[in-house]
Order: C-alpha cells, then structure tokens, then sequence
DNA sequence: TTGTATGCGTTATCAT
DNA sequence: ATGATAACGCATACAA
C-alpha cells in the first residue's frame, strides 16, 4: 500500500494535521518542522490521494466531457481546446461518447454525479424535456457547446450559425450563383446548426431568389450523405453551386461531381462548412466556413470553471466569430 | 446537499449497513425490507456517492488514457474503441494529452495515480528511463498501445510494423516498381512504427535493389512533410513509388506532385498507411497499409481490464493483423 | 505553532 | 436478518 498522511507524520514525528497543512500551504508552520515534513514526504514518496480529499471538500478537479462520438467531426479538436483549459487549472476531464443516444447521456450524466464531477461539458443535438429534467435535478455546473438550449438557460458556446450560413450562401450569390443546392442540417435539427437552413432561406429571399425545394438535401454530416445528396439533387434539376453544412458533406460532392465529369469549381462551387484540418489538404481545397473549433472548446471550458467557482459569467451565450475561408473550391 | 446512504437509512427505518446490503445486492435481506429500502431511495432519488465507495473499496473504476494528442492521427479511434469496451465493464476513462511531452506525462502519471485510477492505457512515443522508472514506482496496471517497451516487460498491443511495410514495400515491387522513395518514421524514433524503415530496407534487400538514401526523407506523420519530402527526393533522384508511414504524409505528398504536374497512379504510385477515414474520401482513394485502429484501443483496453482484476493475460503482447487494402493511388 | 478529534459517504466485520 | 461500528485518507474546527 502506498505512505498515506499517517505516515509521514509518524515518519516526520508531527501530527496528521501539520503534515496537511505544509501539504495545502495553510496556517503558518514552522520552518523547522516543515522542512522535516517535506523530507519524510520526499523518503516515503507520499502522494497525496486525491479521492479521500475529494470526499471531504466535495470538490474532484475532474469535468465530465459528454460528446456525440470522439472519432467523428471536429470533437477531437473541440475536446482538444477543453483539456487544454482544463489542464490548465489542474482539472481532469472524464471524456463520455454517447453517439446521441439518450439513455446512455442519462447513464452518463448520473455517472458524472455519481462520480462527484465538478461539472459537465455538454455537447449533443437534443436537449430532450428527459435530459433537461435529470439535468435539473442532477444540479451539476454544465455548459453547452455547439448546443442551445432554448428557453431553459443553461450557459452555451456556439457561433451564430444562421449568419455563418448566410453569409456562406451571400458569398455564393456574390460570385454570380443564383442556382444553390443545400446539403446538409434540417430544421427539425435541434443542435445549433438547424439555424444554418434558415440562413440558407434568407440569403436567397433578401436576393430575390426563389426557394427549389428539388435542390435541397437534409442529411447527416457525413461524406456518404453529400454524395447521394449530389446525385438525387441533379436527377431533378440544374444547379450552379453547393452550399454544405459539413466539409465532409463537401468532400463527398465533390466526389460525386468528379465522378460525373464535373469539375469543381470551373463548372460547379462547392462551400463547406467548419474548416476541419482536412479541408485545407483536400483537392480542391474547401472554400468553407469556418468555425473556430479549438477555441469552442477552450472558451466552453473556461466558461465551466467560472460557474463552478461560482464566479459571474460576463456572458451567458457565448457567441464566437466565424470567418469565409476562400481557398479553392469555389471560382475566384 | 443530495441525499446520502444516511438519509435513505431514516427515510426507510433501517441502519446504513442494510441500505449498503440492497445497494449492492449482497447477503441476504428481507424481501419486505428490501422493498422499503428501494421506495426511500427513489423518493429521495438517492444515488451512491462512489468517490466515498472508492476510498472504502480502493478502486474508482476509472481508467486513464495518455495519448500525444486526441484531436491527431487515429488517436480519436483508438480512443473511442477503448472507451467502448470501458463502457460495458463500467469504467469511465480520463483524457490526458501529453504531446509526448515527458515532463506532462510523467504529471499525469502522477495526477492518475494520485486519483486512484486503477489503470492507464498509454500511447507515446519513447518509454524513456525516467518514465520508466516512475511507473515501476507508481504500481498502475499498465498497457501499452502503438509503443513497445522493448526489455522491460509492459503488456501491449500492436501490429507487426516491420512485416507491414514489407508487405506494403513488396506489393510495390510485384506491380512493378523499381524506386520505391520512403517518407516517415526514421529508425531514431523509439514508438512502434520505428520498425517500417526496417521492413523498407528488408524488402528492398530480398529483391535485390539497392538502397538510395536519396530517396529517403524522414519526417513527422503530418501532411506538410510529405509535402516537404517529396520535392526533397524529387531534386535529388527519380522515382517510380512512393511509400509512406501514414496517410496523411501520403496526401501531402500527392499534392505536390499534382501541383508538379504528375500524376498518381499514372506517373507514380503512392502507398499510405493506417488506413484512416480520410484516406477512402481523399481523390485519388488510398492505397494503403491498414492498421486495425479501433480495435488497437478496444483490445488494449480489454488486456487492462483483465490485469486490473488480476486475471492472466493469455499474450502479454498483442499483434494484430494489418491488411493491405487496395484503392486508387496505385497503379492495378 | 501544533495536536486532537470529527466528519466526508461508503463498505465490511462483528455482534445480536 | 439486521444493527453498531471501524476504517478508508484526508481537511479543518477547536484546543492547547
């Protein structure tokens, strides 16, 4: 078993009590003695156990981190720009993958509790009335990334994703475009990129461009999703550009334009959205919308920290800026 | 405060120990009592505090995963492989990134440790001394992913780097090629992939072709290097192939030959390695030598779970089968 | 400046 | 079948 507090107070001749207060630097202590403390500290090669500290003070220095699926998307950056805040701080983060499946947030959120967390970072797509409720009742610090939680006002980290999309979509029609397909997010989306369609709407209207519903896709963020969506699109009608709530949607158009003789961006623009690393290395590079992923996850974090030491949010809805990348995708 | 095993104890008119006994489904107690028991925990919708079960059991089922860096590479696939198999045995995984920095991984060794994890699996480059030396000291059940310990002997899971470029390296020969340049691991690099230059030169060897330093350029795994590397060996020599430690420096190094004008596969034949998502969306679809990355964290965690409960590991080191799997950026 | 004693919320041993 | 209680390792209020 390894050296707990009473021994090196037995091997340092003082009391459990000294031996915490040189260990957390409270009161004042002798030099002598402390001197003594630290050397038998050093002999045995005591380390404090974090857990029975955390039993007492009720606090764990551990931050569960819920996320739809580490290896997919921009998560490992966003989980990244977290830890690395967190580190920063001498917190832990306790890292949950629930591809979106309810029961398991629920499992993990009282986990977390269970576990003592001193708060969570939240990222999913929903925010059921089920999660908000345990949510409620769990009574853990948490803030939302990527996520909104509408009325109920748990703290929150997005970008203004109707915006983004509309000025993605602004762009489009600036280069001459006036026939925009829209791959990607729904409405009935509940995470923040629902908002991305309604951008998509009020681009075209404010351009008195007519709304085809032939040349609209919804799907999952995924390569496969922006090939087929390319396919059925151009089985139905005629199309000059591609607006893409993903990169990976992007890439998998591309895809599909390539392998119809279709170049893109001579015959055909195509934006993606988020500037993952893979689309500054992708052929064409993706002209995209870029969210800024790392500092989602860093700003999110920071922001935890603050309400767990219950100190006061300067902002309670964090709204980053996204930014138009223009690399190649789309004509110059 | 949230309810404690105490306060169901009163609500139900039993002592703590009868709670701890329904709790955890042990000895025997009275089905009527038993039922009391479990109403009060609902109603006061009680839930263990596991931070004081850890320090009474000393173990927190809770497992550490160090990795140079979550948002690179295929670490978010080994990652998520291994939290899986942690999910179903009820373990919870603490993320730490080290950037295989040793002074940050021996902190989190220590931080691990001192939060009583009960394991770590680990992913690194080097197993210097020093860290070495700490985890004999620190007694955590251990196992290592992608990286080997070479004498001492710390359970692991790999693939057989060597025999992977070597087959890789032969597929090359057998369509044809005769100078075959190498972008990747150098021989210096202590991880596991230190072995593919080895299986480089047995290749070469066993075919009779010579080996040209002029067509080796040793890089980190990133994009840009093969960038970088590529028109390094193209000053100095020609070339017919290309094989790379990872797919990403196989995507840079496609880029600056397009950007020159030659063309993958007609011109030159490019082979990645590892097999990541990108490297079946990427145009031309890679050719590459496969690792079984999700199932590298999920038997690596599954060896850590077995050495936790002191159960004998039937192989101490692991390795899997690599595959070649055929695409688009050689020629057929 | 230092020591004693209590409690954090459990599990588990020993009585009853 | 159930209860009282010690112990896990630490922090801290109170005494000395």
């Amino acid at each position: 078993m390894a050296a707990s507090i009473k021994d090196v107070a037995r091997e340092a001749g003082v009391s459990i009590a000294t031996v915490s207060r040189v260990l957390n630097d409270v009161d004042v202590v002798n030099e002598e003695t402390k001197k003594r403390v630290l050397s038998a500290i050093k002999k045995l090669g005591y380390r404090p156990n974090i857990v029975a500290r955390s039993l007492k003070t009720q606090k764990t220095r551990t931050i569960g981190i819920i996320v739809p699926d580490i290896s997919n998307q921009f998560y490992p950056e966003i989980v990244r720009g977290a830890e690395d805040v967190a580190n920063i701080y001498d917190y832990n983060i306790m890292l949950c993958n629930t591809d979106l499946n309810i029961e398991k947030e629920m499992e993990y959120l009282k986990v977390l509790k269970e576990k003592m967390s001193d708060g969570v970072l939240y990222m999913s797509n929903s925010l059921e009335p089920k999660i908000l409720e345990l949510i409620k009742q769990l009574q853990l610090p948490m803030v939302l990334v990527e996520t909104t939680s509408k009325e109920d006002d748990i703290p929150s980290v997005t970008i203004d994703n109707e915006k983004a999309a509309y000025d993605g979509i602004t762009y489009l029609i600036k280069k001459g475009n006036r026939n925009i397909a829209y791959i990607g997010a729904g409405e009935d989306t509940v995470n923040a990129s629902a908002m991305r369609y309604k951008g998509y709407r009020r681009a075209l209207q404010e351009n008195n461009l007519e709304l085809n519903k032939d040349r609209v896709y919804f799907s999952s963020p995924k390569a496969k999703d922006g090939y087929k969506g390319i396919n059925e699109i151009l089985n139905k009608t005629k199309i000059d550009s591609i607006f893409c709530t993903s990169d990976e949607i992007a890439i998998g158009a591309i895809n599909a334009l390539r392998d119809k003789g279709i170049k893109v961006p001579e015959d055909i623009d195509v934006m993606g959205f988020n500037n993952i690393y893979l689309s500054s290395i992708f052929y064409p590079k993706l002209t995209t919308v870029a969210q800024p992923i790392y500092d989602m996850g860093s700003v999110g974090m920071r922001m935890l920290i603050k309400l767990i030491n219950k100190q006061e949010l300067e902002e309670r809805n964090y709204v980053l800026l996204h930014e138009l990348i223009e690399r190649d995708s789309c004509k110059k």
